[in-house]
DNA sequence: AAGCCTCTCAACCGCGAAGTA
DNA sequence: TTACTTCGCGGTTGAGAGGCT
C-alpha cells in the first residue's frame, strides 16, 4: 500500500518562513481556529504543507508561546519530568506554560542533557540543581560571561542566540498548555473565556479527559492525556495524587494528571497566567502545595 | 581578517496512533 | 473488520551566529 505523502512536495515553499506567510497562517488561524492542518495551506494560500503549518504555528506563531530563557524553575522542573517521563518531550511541554515541545527538546539536546551528562559522570550520585547549574567543569570557561544570563555557565559562557521575529501584539493567552483550571471555575466556564479563534478547537485542559467535550476535534483528546498512559497512571497518580490542586469534584485523579494542566512553580508564571483572562486573580493555584512538592525529597 | 569550530534552534522527516468511511 | 487518512510525536538536520585561533 505504501504511506502517501503528507502533502506534494511539488511547487511548495521549505525552510525559513517569511514575514508574509507567518501572517497569512496567523490570521487564517485567528479567524478559523487551528485543525485541518491538511487543508489549510490550499486554504489560506500557503505553499506549505499542512505539518509545517502545524509546526510554525505551535511552535512559534502561538499567541501563548512564552519568549526567552528557560527559568532556573522551569529547567528544574524539566529535569524531574524528564527523569519521570524520559524523552516524551510534549508531555514536559504540557506542563510547562507557554513552551513547546520543541523547546524543551532542544533545551535538553543542547543544554540540560549535557549538563546532567558531565555531572553524572563526575558523581555517581544524583545530581542536585546546584551540582548542574555550577559544574566544576571548566570546559567551557573561556567565554565571556554575557549580562544577559546569569543562571548557568554554559549559557553564560555564550549568549542565547536570539533569532525569533518580533511579533506584534503578542500576548499570553490561554491554550490547553496552559490553561488551568481554578478553584470553583468549571470546565466550560473556562471555554467561554478563550477568544472567538481559539474557542474552535482550543478546549479547556480537563476537556481532553473527558470524551464527548469536542466533537469538532476529538483528536484533541490523545496524547497530551496522560490518564491513558501506563507509567504516568502509576508515576503521576503516585507522585501528584496528594497534591491539593484545589479544583473541584470534577476534577479526580485522572484529570489532575492530565499532561495539558500545567504543573508549575514559578510565582511570577503564575502571575503572567492570572494576568492573562484564562484565570480569574483570585483564584490562585496552590502554591504551597507545589513548592511542597518540588522540596520534597521524594521527588524522583 | 579569515577560516574553522561550536552551539542553538527552526524546520524537516518518518513513524505510530487514532479517527473515519 | 479493514483500508485509508490525518494528526502529533520524537529524532534528526542544517543554516546561521558568534567565538576562537
Amino acid at each position: 500500500m505504501g504511506r502517501s505523502p503528507c502533502c506534494s512536495k511539488e511547487g511548495m515553499n521549505r525552510g525559513a518562513w517569511t514575514v508574509m506567510e507567518d501572517k497569512i497562517l496567523t490570521s487564517y488561524i485567528k479567524a478559523h481556529g487551528e485543525g485541518k492542518w491538511r487543508n489549510l495551506p490550499k486554504r489560506a494560500g500557503l505553499k506549505r504543507c499542512g505539518k509545517s503549518c502545524r509546526l510554525r504555528w505551535l511552535n512559534y506563531l502561538r499567541p501563548d508561546i512564552k519568549r526567552g530563557n528557560i527559568s532556573l524553575d522551569e529547567e528544574e522542573l524539566i529535569i524531574r519530568l524528564h527523569k519521570l517521563l524520559g524523552n516524551r518531550w510534549s508531555l514536559i511541554a504540557g506542563r510547562l506554560p507557554g513552551r513547546t515541545d520543541n523547546e524543551i527538546k532542544n533545551y535538553w539536546n543542547t543544554t540540560l542533557g549535557k549538563k546532567l551528562a558531565k555531572t553524572d559522570r563526575s558523581s555517581s550520585s544524583p545530581p542536585s540543581l546546584k551540582d548542574i547549574n555550577h559544574p566544576s567543569s571548566k570546559s567551557r570557561s573561556k567565554r565571556p560571561v554575557s549580562k544577559s544570563s546569569c543562571l548557568f555557565p554554559t549559557k553564560a559562557t555564550r549568549p542565547r542566540v536570539t533569532r525569533y521575529k518580533p511579533l506584534e501584539g503578542t500576548k499570553v493567552h490561554a491554550s490547553p498548555g496552559s490553561s488551568l483550571p481554578s478553584k470553583n471555575q468549571s470546565l466550560y466556564s473556562i471555554t467561554q473565556e478563550y477568544p472567538p479563534y481559539l474557542q474552535a478547537n482550543y478546549r479547556p485542559s480537563g476537556s481532553t479527559c473527558q470524551q464527548g467535550l469536542d466533537s469538532e476535534s476529538p483528536r484533541s483528546h490523545r496524547v497530551h492525556c496522560g490518564a491513558h498512559d501506563d507509567h504516568l497512571q502509576k508515576n503521576f497518580v503516585g507522585d501528584f495524587g496528594l497534591i491539593n490542586f484545589g479544583y473541584g469534584d470534577e476534577f479526580n485523579a485522572a484529570n489532575v494528571m492530565c499532561a495539558d494542566q500545567p504543573l508549575t512553580v514559578e510565582q511570577e508564571m503564575l502571575e503572567n497566567w492570572t494576568a492573562s483572562f484564562c484565570v480569574e486573580e483570585k483564584d490562585t493555584l496552590d502554591l504551597d502545595s507545589l513548592a511542597y512538592l518540588l522540596n520534597s525529597e521524594e521527588w524522583p
